[in-house]
DNA sequence: GTTCTAGAAC
DNA sequence: GTTCTAGAAC
């Protein structure tokens, strides 16, 4: 994977990009000053800030972003690297517009999406309806559809995974843990998997919700790795997407800490203690590489 | 999904 | 008086 950012020097169709933002612009200038693969993430780590009109303009998020983004012909030649991280033949990764960690990416299966025998086909195994939502996947797609799809994106979020690590490294000197998983209850169209570091510091997390729908224990957040435990058994995975549908409740859960479990009254006061909280794993994890040469693996030195 | 803002909470 | 949340609008 080692060029896979190769295709951000394209020069991109600016006809296809309707009046970018100027933090687009924004993005897209700095992280080509940036060398190195983990140019493109340079960008991410810095605040997103957006314009009221950016929703009416359909350059901000709207409930098909996610699927022109996925059914285009051609995602690198039209997509600019401010927005796309890497293509494949049957997945894109995006920037998540309003990232909730200093890394949140989205892996998209493309459509149409090709057999694994035979990636140039202008054939999908699935319709797109099956790309919907991962209960759609789940519903409409057959067994040996569904677990393709789920396996590319998987692949494709293992490849966002080190590319953050990489950028981990070169930013903050130690590396930390990423979420891979889906949203029970998903707000934008086309099935999409979250690829996010545990910090969870963000100006884009401002609510409740938005913290609860990222805890990896609530059930909110369901991990691929769990979604494809499910399909290994028809009748499990019935009874695990009738489940998907009352996860919307979980998002009214207290506010806590996912990592200590302590209460907090308010938002403003959990993130100061995620930033407190990330500045201590941060000191261990260098402290740890400084008197041993490389980062601990035990849970103690990651975040 | 985000933005805006009224009024609750402090 | 100021901070913060939550519901309506987009």
């Amino acid at each position: 994977m080692g060029n896979c950012l190769s295709s951000s020097t394209t020069i991109y169709d600016s006809s296809a990009e309707p009046t970018p933002t100027p933090i687009a612009h924004e993005q897209a200038r700095r992280s080509s000053t940036v060398k190195g693969k983990g140019r493109a993430l340079e960008s991410l780590s810095s605040s997103h800030q957006r314009r009221r009109s950016s929703f009416m303009m359909g350059t901000g998020p709207s409930i098909s972003a996610l699927r022109t983004y996925a059914t285009l012909p051609n995602p690198s030649s039209s997509l600019p690297p401010s927005k796309l991280l890497l293509s494949s033949a049957n997945t894109i990764a995006v920037f998540d517009a309003y990232p909730k960690a200093k890394y949140h990416f989205l892996v998209l299966p493309r459509y149409p999406f090709p057999p694994q025998s035979d990636p140039d086909s202008k054939d999908s195994i699935v319709p797109l309806e099956a790309l919907d939502d991962l209960r759609s996947l789940l519903l409409k797609a057959d067994r040996g559809a569904r677990e393709e799809v789920l396996r590319a994106m998987a692949d494709t979020a293992r490849e966002v995974e080190e590319m953050i690590r990489d950028e981990m490294l070169k930013t903050e000197g130690f590396e930390w843990k990423i979420d891979v998983g889906f949203h029970a209850i998903p707000s934008m169209k086309h099935v999409h998997l979250h690829v996010i570091s545990e910090d969870r510091i963000s100006p884009a997390m401002k609510t409740k919700k938005h913290h609860n729908s990222f805890r990896p224990d609530l059930g909110f957040f369901v991990s691929i790795m769990e979604v494809q435990r499910w399909t290994q058994n028809d009748q499990n995975t019935l009874d695990r997407i009738e489940a998907l549908s009352g996860a919307q409740a979980l998002l009214e859960t207290p506010l806590t800490c996912f990592k200590c479990d302590e209460p907090f009254s308010n938002i403003p006061k959990l993130k100061q203690h995620l930033e407190k909280e990330f500045a201590k794993e941060k000191a261990t994890a260098l402290n740890h590489i400084a008197r041993h040469g490389r980062q601990g693996s035990s849970d103690e030195d990651m975040f």
